[in-house]
Order: structure tokens, then sequence, then C-alpha cells
DNA sequence: CTATGGCACGGATT
DNA sequence: AATCCGTGCCATAG
């Protein structure tokens, strides 16, 4: 089923149409939740096993040829290859394509801790605040934990100890969830309690860790449940959720992520939707497109059960072609998502490719707008493809798909290379002059708020370095 | 007077 | 229809 497009098109009706659109908003984790509920309940549809290609390994969709492998040599590296990539391992291997690229990160993430954290809640704090934050930041741990006390620090910024626990608060909520806390019990209570916001947690979590952490962490079981006056196996379950669930030392995991892997929006940053490659690693070279497909096979209305039909009479017969219809229809929907989002892909990189090679500064700014309109859809439906997908760029580092229409993000990341090169803290309408000069026109208010997106002080709170 | 932040409006996005 | 983002206008702080 994987092969492709063109005859799909046409015949849409109503269903067609509102399926295809729900599968195209859904993210490779949540698609995959999808067929396999689909499967679970079609006996019609029918998973064949995948072939892979014997030179690069790459899985090969719907039993064709390889793309990269067998791809023509006299194309022009400005096209790119775009393709659905089934994968039976859903979390993205380091390296599948032969090991042709190195383990290193091209331009490796170089933001330390409290850089990370503070530029997740910039937005949300006014200026006194940015202060406090910025103090409580510098003044962790490698765990991630305060080496201040808030008292202190309200003190030293003469404000109630309420103002200083209403930042720490936010900070706890950031990625990594828990850091800024002021020790282990706080940041799992953090962390247990944005769970609860999103899933069920076990009953009386709260109370093992806010009262036996000391007990937990001495695996004294029984005594725990003596205390609660609840069964041993139980608090063995709660004590494995937390230890599946929770971390600890927020500091430690700080390039993993600590939520857990259901589809809340920040757990979109861990398994990418798409991944872009150049191939063999060289910026120069031809951009690889792989459309995560979150299962190893293809998915297919089952031979065997066309054939039953026939063979079949009266009742039976029609319940099971209402069977089968619902799976051609499910199938379809899945080409024509994939199809979609090939398309979008097949242009996005073209137009995006000093991004993907050379970096943020050079995000070229488009709308989803635009881009419909050149592709010839609806623009609602760009909107879903991009929405709660992520992507995996050839540096390795995993953004949302969103992140490409971003307008602002190259402007961002000039406006950051100017202040970190500044002489003197260059006020606002200076750096909105220094923007013009490369190149890119905003109002001086706008560079306000790019500064507080990325969580800088206004010049006259600036140190000069 | 200069530098910044708050509020509201208009266009884009969802 | 509801929400987000860039901007213009104005108030406030220094």
């Amino acid at each position: 089923m994987f092969q492709f497009q063109y005859q799909v098109q046409k015949p849409m009706t109503t269903a067609h149409l509102a399926q295809t659109m729900t599968l195209l908003s859904l993210s490779a984790f949540e698609l995959k939740q999808q067929i396999e509920a689909e499967l679970a309940a079609n006996p019609a549809l029918e998973i064949v096993e995948e072939r892979r290609c014997p030179h690069c390994h790459r899985f090969l969709p719907g039993g064709g040829s390889c793309p990269i492998c067998s791809r023509p040599s006299n194309l022009d590296v400005l096209e790119p290859v775009v393709y659905v990539s089934p994968m039976d391992d859903f979390y993205p291997k380091s390296d599948y394509s032969g090991g042709e690229i190195p383990d290193e990160p091209i331009s490796p993430a170089t933001e330390d801790l409290p850089t990370y954290v503070l530029r997740q809640i910039a937005t949300e704090l006014d200026t006194q605040q940015q202060l406090i934050a910025a103090h409580l930041l510098t003044n962790l741990d490698d765990d991630g934990f305060l080496t201040v006390n808030l008292m202190e620090v309200a003190r030293y910024f003469h404000i109630p100890v309420s103002r200083v626990e209403a930042v720490q608060l936010l900070i706890q909520h950031a990625e990594p969830v828990g850091v800024g806390s002021t020790g282990p019990k706080q940041a799992l209570l953090v962390q247990l309690e944005i769970l609860s916001e999103t899933g069920t947690v076990p009953e009386y979590a709260f109370e093992i860790i806010a009262d036996y952490l000391d007990l937990l962490s001495r695996r004294q079981h029984p005594d725990i449940a003596k205390h609660l006056g609840i069964s041993v196996q139980r608090v063995e379950r709660i004590a494995s959720y937390i230890g599946e669930n929770l971390n600890p030392f927020p500091g430690r995991s700080h390039w993993g992520n600590v939520r857990n892997p259901s589809s809340d929006a920040t757990s979109v940053y861990r398994q990418p939707d798409v991944i872009i490659q150049f191939l063999n690693n060289d910026p120069k070279s031809q951009v690889v497109v792989e459309i995560v497909m979150p299962m190893g096979g293809t998915l297919q209305v089952s031979q065997l059960y066309k054939q039953a039909i026939k063979e079949s009479e009266g009742d039976s017969k029609e319940a099971m072609r209402e069977d089968m219809d619902k799976a051609s229809l499910f199938v379809k929907c899945l080409q024509q998502r994939n199809h979609t989002m090939q398309r979008l892909m097949q242009r996005l990189v073209v137009i995006q490719r000093p991004y993907l090679a050379n970096g943020e500064k050079f995000l070229i700014p488009i709308t989803r707008a635009s881009l419909a309109e050149e592709l010839g859809v609806h623009e609602s439906t760009i909107s879903r493809a991009v929405s709660s997908k992520s992507v995996q760029l050839p540096n390795r580092r995993i953004v949302p798909m969103a992140a490409f229409f971003d307008r602002s993000l190259s402007a961002r990341t000039i406006l950051r290379e100017i202040i970190a090169n500044e002489k003197k803290p260059l006020s606002d309408t200076e750096i909105q002059k220094r923007l013009t000069e490369r190149g890119i026109q905003v109002a001086r208010r706008t560079v306000a708020k790019y500064r507080a997106m990325e969580g800088i002080l206004p010049a006259h709170l600036r140190q000069t370095i």
C-alpha cells in the first residue's frame, strides 16, 4: 500500500475525506495506535512483511526498489528524495543508513541548563521575575536542585517569599520537569502533579512520596504498606510506577525527557514523524526525507479475506463485505495521508534547504497559506499536516514541524548573536538598526518581544561581560 | 528625552 | 469562531 499516489485523489466520499483529515493530523505515535486499533477491529486488514534494501538496510516501501540506492545518478542535487519509511522500531535509530553517518551531531545543542529553562518560561515573566529566575537558575547544582534557599533570595530582592515561590513554580513546570526544586521530594511531587493532569496516577503515589520517600528509597515497601494500610503488592506497583515515570534528579536527564510517552505537548519532541538527512551526510548532496510509518511492513486488504467473501453466502457475506469496504477505505486514507505528507515535505525541504544545511539563521519565513497555494490544497490541510508533528533535522535535533513556518526564528537567532557580541548593552532601537542592516526589518516593539522570548534582559539590566 | 512595557488592532493560523 | 503574533500608540521609569 505504501506505493504511491495518483489514482487515489478522485473518488472522495465524505467519509473518505473526514478520515483522511483525521489521519493527516495524527503524529506517528498516534497513528500507530490508530492502525493497531483498526487492525484489531477489522479482520480484513493485514500487514505484509517488510523488506529491506540489501545495500543500505532501509525499508523498501511497497516492495519497490530502494529509493536511495537505485536513484538515477544524474538527479539534480536540489531534488530531494522523499519516501515513506515503515519502521518496526518506533524509536529512531541513531543510524539506520548503513553506517554512513557519524554519531556526532553536526551542531550539538550548546545551551546549558539555565538558558534552556529560562527560554521556556521567559515570556511568562515580568522584568523582576526574570531577574529572580536568572538568580535561581544560576544557583542550580548538577542534579537541577537549588543551592540557595528561597528565604534568602526573597530578602536579597526585598520581596515576599511568595513572589520567589511563584517563579520557582514556573521553573519547576518547565523541562526538565522538576528542575529548580529544593530536592528530590519536591521534584517528584511536581512531576507527579503534571502527570496527574494528563492521565491517571496511582492512588497513594502522592502520599508515598510526600511522607515515606526515605522508606521508598530504601525499598522498605512492607513498612510503607503498613503505614498506609494497603497491601505490599500495591505499594510495589506504585513504586515501579514512580521508578518508570518520574525522575528524582531532573538535572541529570536534561537531554532526555522525563515525561511519560503519552501524547502530551512536550513528548512531540521525542519521536520524529519525519527524518531529514543529507545523502552521505553531505550538505551539498541530496536531501533524503523519510516519512516515518510507525510499524514495519505494509498495511493492505487481505487477499485471503477477499477470497473468503466470494465463497461465503447471505448475511455473513454482507458483514464481511462491510468490513472489507472499511478496510479498503482505511488503506486509501492512509495512502492519501502519506501522499500529502510527501508532497508537503518535498516542497518544504527545497524551500528551507539553507536552514537544513546552515542553521537557524537561514530559516526562510513562509506561511502555511502560501505553501497550500503552491501545492493546490486547502490551507487547513497544511495546518493539520504540520500540527503535532516533529521532524528530525540533519543535525539530529528534533523540532516541531511548525518550526519550518516560524516567522521569527532567524530574526531571533541573529538577535541573540548581536547581543552575544555586543561591546556594551545595546538598546532595542540600536538592535533594530543592526537587524535592518542584516536584512531583517522589524519594529522596535518587536525587538523587545523577541528579546523577551529569548530570555534576555533589557539593556540597562544586562551586564557587560 | 530615551528606553521599555502594556494594551489593542489586524492578519494569519488553528 | 477563537487564538496567536507583529505592530502602533501611549504611559511610565530613569
